[in-house]
DNA sequence: ATATGTCACGAAAACGTTTTCGTGTTAAAA
DNA sequence: TTTTAACACGAAAACGTTTTCGTGACATAT
């Protein structure tokens, strides 16, 4: 079990100085063609590799970029996680993940563990306990000394920084947009409280659909569920919510949810009251998630391009870290909205 | 946008030396109170953190641990990926993420990348092409450098290493068990071709629970599908397969598939057949996915405890870490194998 | 008055690099 | 023969820490 092999074993081996040995392995013309073999040889067959760690240090960089989500076990963050490896790699940076567990104070001493010089810059999606909490300073210090951020999907408009974000609002108003032009007349939304921002934007493109359609919006027919909550493992709880909209409201004949859990739930409780989908309810959701391509019938939804968000996020902080200072401190930070694409399955005609 | 406070700049903006301050911080007793609380003040007022990458290579420790997997959008590796970050955390220690992409090429230059002082040790699942190729030549170089691995699910038994799987064998066993003892009497198995390690391991389950039940193997009612494709494009591709199984075995009664996909298409064609699920035919999938909880009718599953899985192999290779070198050296690795519970939802009776 | 000891601090090395600058040797130019 | 230039290499600093060891000032004991 030997230890990595450095520049000054091979300088000492080899009977040169350090200097030379680096110099050789980077070819230098400052030396000569005989020193050079017998170093790159010698480098070789040692199998030398810089270490990273020193080359960090030296150059106060460190070619690695921090992503903080609330949640791993999720697709759509998982597949930003893809997009975000991909072009890192490919520009030659390692990614680090911290997961904030959807709770302020992770999130905090995530982001205070990486950034005393683990990486250059962060790429993140805040956890609902800080959109509730609506503290941000911990964003903000980061961002004084000089570390780049770049928000996405979950962002905050007070914060100047780069960011990534789906448009949402449009995405939600052509869902239900089409939900009209199939013939519904009484659309009802499933949504979450309105501190979660993507949850009340989300619930902005469905009033205005309405509104542009002429229609009158009723708030009985707006659900709005407390995400706090992990539906996940109380499911029946969300069935039962949802099944009381229906009951009270037995003339809704579309849902629009906002995610993929709230849509599935929806075309179960149909079912079991005895609606059928698509025929008597249309459904659909807003999700990058896997479910709705396997679900019976498959559900319509509003797709969020996760792995390009990731990438767009990735250029955008490396092409800040590799900026030179004087294009870096004008505030020109951009937004870069990520179109939807409607992914008509079998939930609506 | 200031640099981050260093020691040096503490001492000189109070004019001691950098000991003096390193000291003082780390409360010394060879630091006089007075100049204690003077350093400690002023650096809690500039919010003074030692810089990372100065203590890693100082002390040739950078607390991170690699995670290198075949692909992150895929439930079983990111709940394992929360296992890690959960343990990795609480002890201390970073995550940083390689995805191979199921290449061989891919996850060798990703580990030569972060063994080169980024991490002090990795945790990780072979990617099927390495699998095939049967090059393990990394890992050999990896460890005789120092750097323990800890490896997960799809493990070599070659290689002398830290590691953690699942009982397949016996997860397999009992969930073919638990068909025949529901009056299966025909149950087909749809598996990978014999390269992939779990796959193979699951067949041999089935293999046996047949035959300690007396029953005859018959080679018909096993469908060996190549993995290499990526049925979640080619789902029909997936879907003819088994129907041709189907439709030359009608006797068939009960399937165990080897994972979530196989698995629920095989539910899926069975229906498209006019089959019923559970009555005409039962079906149980190896997986710890989403999908099979939400399906309709919902999959019974042999759940594999990703996230147990990657606690576990975070606390192997920590451990290992910070044992010293007496216990090191002796080859005592040890083989955790998770045992599988057989979850039972609608698709058996 | 001298020896001893304690106290409080600083200098310097080390981790592994890269890079600037200085220098001795040799060959070419005057 | 002397001056100059090119060549090939080494010493040292720097990145930010921690830690070992040395040392000057002062107090106490002899």
């Amino acid at each position: 079990m030997k230890r990595k092999i450095t520049l000054k074993q091979i300088a000492k081996e080899l009977d040169v100085s350090i200097s030379t040995v680096s110099k050789a392995l980077r070819n230098s013309p400052e030396i000569s063609a005989d020193t050079k073999q017998k170093v790159q040889a010698f480098a070789k067959l040692y199998n030398y590799r810089p270490n990273n760690i020193a080359l960090s240090l030296k150059n106060r960089k460190t070619n690695t970029i921090g992503i903080i989500i609330p949640e791993i076990v999720h697709h759509f963050f998982s597949k930003v996680i893809r997009g975000v490896e991909l072009v890192a790699n490919k520009r030659g940076y390692n990614v680090i993940i911290g997961l904030s567990n959807e709770s302020f104070s992770k999130e905090v001493i995530n982001m205070e563990m990486l950034a005393n010089g683990s990486i250059d810059g962060f790429i993140l999606s805040i956890s609902k306990e800080t959109q509730q909490l609506q503290d941000y300073h911990h964003f903000n210090e980061t961002m004084s000394q000089g570390m780049p951020i770049v928000m996405f999907d979950r962002v905050v408009s007070d914060i100047k920084c780069d960011k990534v974000i789906v448009n949402d609002f449009g995405g939600a108003k052509s869902a239900v947009e089409k939900l009209l032009s199939n013939g519904c007349k009484s659309v009802a939304l499933i949504t979450t409280k309105d501190y979660v921002s993507v949850g009340k934007l989300r619930t902005q493109g469905y009033m205005e659909a309405l509104r542009d359609a002429g229609l009158e919006l009723k708030s009985e027919l707006i659900l709005k569920l407390d995400d706090r909550l992990d539906y996940e493992v109380h499911l029946d709880a969300l069935e039962k919510e949802i099944e009381q909209l229906f009951k009270t409201n037995k003339v809704i004949d579309g849902v629009f949810a906002v995610n993929e859990l709230y849509a599935l739930s929806a075309m179960k409780v149909a079912r079991n009251l005895g609606y059928s989908v698509p025929d008597d309810v249309q459904v659909i959701g807003f999700t990058d998630g896997v479910l709705s391509k396997h679900a019976t019938p498959s559900l319509t939804t509003v797709s969020q391009h996760a792995q390009i968000m990731g990438e767009k996020a990735a250029n955008l902080l490396i092409d800040r870290l590799e900026s030179d200072y004087s294009e870096n401190d004008e505030d020109n930070y951009s937004t870069v909205v990520i179109e939807t694409d409607l992914i008509e399955r079998e939930s609506t005609k």
